[in-house]
DNA sequence: CTCCAGGGATGAT
DNA sequence: ATCATCCATGGA
């Protein structure tokens, strides 16, 4: 559930578990039950997939309504990963105008082109390659991942951060408030993505991600027919309405829609068959 | 084939 | 302060 919720985009299904990369090491991780089993070193593990968190007290923050409680029994299980910083930052820059499908491609060619290859049984994965790397390359080399337009943001992003012109690590003792202004400093960080590292790489888990899936839930299950809903609007009613552990409500919203799939999509015509016609 | 996607930056009202 | 456009690309 954890694994294909849309936080990260390079593990792949391998037998009955997932093959993939925790910062710089190769994993295989397979879930028994309720058990975790890994060929990496527990604690990476168990901080990688958040196993500390009270999930069942997160889940019983959530607000008592319908979409909420719909989307808490289908999600059961699913927790906020915790990602290194600068390779969900990287991610998510790719992200705009995307679908994960395609996110999940240009992950994966940036790890194979820029990443260091690591060998696991009978497996090759690729770690997501360093900030001072994608700083080396070029605008035409990124573009022949297939970023597009997003190709420039990340350049430039990569250079700031490995230049030192910005430590995301010590970002890290910042407010929510001061950190998401300065990571919207950064080309190609908006509020969206920003929220986004906020909650998947800072542990911010009141951050709360508005993209065109959540915007989709929050109109038409929380205001169905609402006139001048702005952006702004939206973002306080979030903010009061799931709390503390809004992201992971969030997330959870996220995930239900997106893997339900149901009247959320705008309608399309009703067509009939005529035959006959000519 | 068309539609649209885990948006952001920019310029016009 | 809000709104409209453009930006590349490819899965569905």
């Amino acid at each position: 559930m954890t694994l294909d919720s849309g936080q990260v985009f390079h593990w792949e299904k391998a037998g009955v578990g997932f093959l993939g990369a925790i910062g710089e090491r190769a994993v295989y991780v397979e879930q028994r039950g309720d058990l975790l089993e890994t060929t990496c070193d527990k604690a990476l593990a168990g901080r990688y997939f958040a196993l500390d968190h009270p999930l069942a007290e997160i889940c019983a923050s959530f607000p008592n309504d319908a979409p909420m409680n719909a989307a808490r029994d289908f999600c059961c299980g699913l927790r906020m990963i915790r990602q290194p910083k600068w390779e969900c930052l990287a991610t998510f820059v790719c992200s705009s105008m995307k679908q994960v499908a395609h996110i999940r491609q240009i992950s994966m060619k940036l790890r194979e082109r820029f990443g260091a290859q690591r060998q696991i049984e009978d497996h090759v994965v690729y770690t997501f390659p360093t900030a001072q790397r994608i700083a080396a390359s070029s605008e035409k080399e990124l573009r022949e991942c297939a970023l597009g337009y997003r190709a420039k943001n990340l350049l430039a992003t990569a250079r700031q951060v490995a230049s030192g012109d910005i430590d995301l690590e010590t970002l890290a003792e910042l407010s929510d408030g001061d950190l998401r202004v300065r990571l919207c400093k950064l080309p190609g960080v908006g509020a969206k993505v920003a929220n986004c590292v906020m909650l998947f790489a800072y542990e911010r888990l009141r951050a709360f991600p508005i993209d065109v899936w959540i915007e989709r839930v929050l109109r038409q299950r929380y205001f169905p027919r609402a006139r001048k809903l702005n952006a702004a609007r939206l973002r306080t009613f979030t903010q009061e309405y799931f709390g503390s552990h809004g992201g992971y409500a969030q997330q959870y919203l996220f995930h239900h829609a997106r893997k339900t799939n149901t009247k959320l999509k705008r309608k399309r015509a009703a067509f009939v068959t005529i035959s006959g016609v000519r």
